[in-house]
DNA sequence: AGCACGCCGACT
DNA sequence: GTCGGCGTGCTC
């Protein structure tokens, strides 16, 4: 027995499991076993009273635990393929990027019911997924896919991808390939094209979306084209049932193509051939609370991992890979022009200093607005209005004593909902019956301050007596099903006029809209958030890409979107109107390089939360006081600012304070946290009053 | 993070 | 007498 636990195959295994960060446990945790156990098999552990799944992690454990304090591991999760080495390479990358602990990460990227279950189960669902693999072999397109003529854009960006996919499984890497190409230049063709050549190699496809119920489309798309290839999706809105599923059909090699929002990044996928990145640039791919990854990042280091191709696909990529492609490391390719000849919208910046000066309230829809959604409307041609707020009013308002309708929880504006006739908090949720008289005076006269999607719409149909209206926003769209029946109501052409928030700018492969007007985009231009151009830029393009998608649809007036701004002569808008990203990054990239910020510098940010602000405040402080007496912050042009309230200080009575860390390299910014982290376990208990803090690498908003 | 232990105040 | 508050500390 105590041979058997000396050799190499028995004795001493190293496991993952689930040890939250702050346990100061960040490493795989030694385990007896009597029997030899294979990297990336599933197992159960003991952890102190608790029975826990864990994974046996490939590499040497460094033997700081002494033999006779190791428990012996409960049992084996039997059936099941180890999970690849690759896969742990990957999550022991994140994990040490993101600073989670190995454990916790790679047991939170697996499906939860995978933790529940047992040998007997396990083969119940073993059996069902090879049944259902052996259905999808079976199916047989009912004829070969008509494939589209592809552009001369399209035929030189599949010669070189082409090239690259030859080389996948060869010594070096492919380069992730940048696919910049305006909204219907056809990218999706290249990605089918390039997943149909990884596919006939016998290698799986991983697909990655930015919103999985905003692209059914995309899903659609690849169904048709592959109608004989075992295809799955893995994202949050799954049951528990059909995500293990789906992820045990990835994990068997049965699912050859799989289709994902972040989380899938993390699938595990034994033969995996490419990776496609579809919206890169979209924030949607950076997780946003736990382990805050970032899932084009990672995508991109796990095809190099792997030795695949990467295609990160988009009109307006981040400034980030833009970078990258500038500096060689990327390779562009470029799809410049709409496929079948249709034209880019005209842009129509509105310049809102021509209107005649009202007195207080200017209003959005203006005469010449109208005046151009009455011309589409006469022409039977759908049109499309963007406002990024909903609700029907921001804010409430009693003119008499200026009471406002704040949240009491949050440092926010509880926003006024007219269809349920609520004042409602978009940040903790608190929701009360909208007061009919002012709540500190008892003034009659209060009134909705500023416009939201729910307003937009009444005016709308207010002055355009007649048109069919619908609004697709996060409140018109919370039941399952209800976004798919209104985009089904746009597409049968049942509306004329549809009003919205970003989410209908995304994707929505809409052919009859001419149409697209932005009624009030200005506020993300002079915001505080480095970011916010960057994003408004995208989200205009995004929008503008909706109108005259559809070359065929020759009874469609010139498409235009209309753009209503107080400051036409932002270089963003003058960009804007000449669909001209280029100049726009360049723009952004010389700005961004002037005051030290990404891609010419890395960042983090510490935040912490406590009902006493001054708790975080002072915590923040003293891990600052910390960390710069470490040689290693003066020595790599580490820079820690003040702390400072988030910019929505107060949520559900929390005080939100945070720290942003700047460095000139990655490397010297993880020295630092790997260094840092472990310290603020110690300095928080130093710190009276209930406290969280949590670190953010590469924040998205800062 | 769980889940213990542990040491003080109000109750069947 | 013990039931239970949450401070402190440990988990291979």
């Amino acid at each position: 027995m105590s041979e058997l636990q000396a050799s190499a195959s028995g004795g001493r295994v190293r496991v993952a499991v689930d040890t939250p960060q702050h346990s100061g446990l960040t490493g795989p945790l030694d385990y007896l076993s009597e029997q030899a156990l294979a990297p990336g098999s599933l197992i159960r552990v003991p952890l102190g009273k608790r029975e826990l799944m864990g994974i046996v992690w490939p590499g040497e454990s460094d033997q700081a635990t002494a033999a006779e304090l190791l428990r012996p591991i409960l049992g084996v999760l039997e059936g099941l393929p180890p999970l690849s080495a690759r896969w742990c390479e990957l999550i022991e990358f994140a994990a040490g990027y993101y600073q989670r602990s190995v454990g916790e990460l790679a047991l939170s990227v697996l499906p939860p019911q995978l933790r529940e279950l047992d040998g007997t189960q396990l083969q119940l669902r073993l059996k069902r997924v090879a049944k259902w693999a052996a259905e999808q072999a079976a199916r047989t397109p009912d004829a070969a896919p008509v494939l589209p003529t592809l552009s001369a854009a399209q035929t030189e960006a599949l010669a070189r991808l082409d090239g690259l996919l030859r080389q996948a499984g060869a010594e070096a890497a492919p380069p992730p390939l940048l696919l910049y190409g305006v909204t219907g230049s056809g990218k999706t063709e290249v990605y089918l094209r390039a997943a149909e050549h990884a596919l006939a190699q016998g290698r799986q496809v991983l697909v990655l979306v930015p919103e999985i119920n905003l692209t059914p489309q995309l899903e659609a798309r690849f169904a048709e084209r592959f109608a004989g290839v075992a295809t799955v999706s893995l994202h949050s809105a799954l049951t528990p049932a059909q995500r293990l599923r789906n992820w045990l059909a990835a994990h068997l090699g049965q699912a050859r193509l799989v289709l994902g929002t972040r989380l899938a990044v993390f699938a595990s996928l034994p033969q995996l051939g490419l990776v496609v990145v579809d919206e890169e640039h979209d924030p949607s791919y950076k997780q946003q609370d736990g382990a805050r990854y970032s899932a084009r990042d990672l995508a991109v280091y796990r095809a190099r991992l792997e030795k695949v191709p990467v295609i990160l696909g988009s009109a307006t990529p981040s400034l980030e890979s833009w970078h990258n492609a500038n500096e060689g490391r990327y390779q562009r390719l470029a799809l410049p022009a709409r496929i079948g000849g249709a034209a880019l919208p005209r842009v129509r910046l509105f310049d809102m200093k021509t209107l005649p000066v009202k007195k207080g309230v200017m209003t959005a829809l203006t005469a010449p607005l109208l005046q151009a959604l009455r011309e589409r409307l006469a022409r039977g041609e759908q049109s499309l209005v963007f406002l990024n707020r909903r609700g029907y009013a921001p804010v409430l308002h009693c003119g008499e004593c200026q009471w406002k309708s704040d949240c009491p929880h949050c440092s926010a504006w509880r926003v006024f909902h007219k269809a349920d006739r609520t004042l409602r908090c978009h940040h903790c949720g608190f929701s009360e019956r909208v007061p009919s008289a002012c709540p500190t005076c008892g003034n009659l006269d209060i009134a909705p301050l500023g416009r939201g999607t729910e307003r937009l719409e009444e005016q709308l149909a207010e002055a355009l007596p007649g048109a069919r209206i619908a609004r697709i926003d996060a409140d018109t769209t919370k039941l399952k099903g209800e976004l798919e029946a209104q985009l089904g109501a746009v597409h049968a052409g049942e509306v004329d006029i549809l009003v919205g928030t970003q989410m209908i700018t995304k994707g929505h492969d809409f052919r009859r809209i001419g149409f697209v007007a932005a009624v009030n985009p200005d506020g993300a231009l002079f915001s505080s958030d480095f970011r916010a151009p960057e994003r408004l830029f995208a989200l205009l393009m995004q929008a503008a890409g909706r109108a005259g998608r559809d070359a065929e649809a020759a009874t469609l007036g010139p498409s235009e979107m209309w753009v209503q701004t107080w400051h036409p002569e932002h270089a963003l808008y003058q960009a804007l109107a000449r669909h001209d990203f280029e100049a726009f990054a360049k723009n952004q990239l010389a700005e961004r390089a002037g005051a030290g910020l990404p891609p010419y510098s890395h960042l983090a940010l510490l935040r912490a939360e406590a009902r006493d602000a001054a708790v975080a405040k002072a915590f923040l402080d003293a891990a600052a006081a910390w960390a710069e007496a470490q040689p290693e912050a003066q020595q790599q042009q580490m820079l820690i600012y003040p702390p400072v309230p988030m910019s929505i200080a107060r949520v559900a009575n929390v005080e939100r304070v945070q720290m942003l860390v700047e460095a000139g390299s990655r490397a010297a910014l993880q020295r630092l946290l790997r260094l840092w982290l472990p310290e603020l376990g110690a300095l928080k208990r130093e710190h009276k009053g209930l406290m969280r803090w949590a670190v953010d690498v590469d924040p998205l908003a800062i």
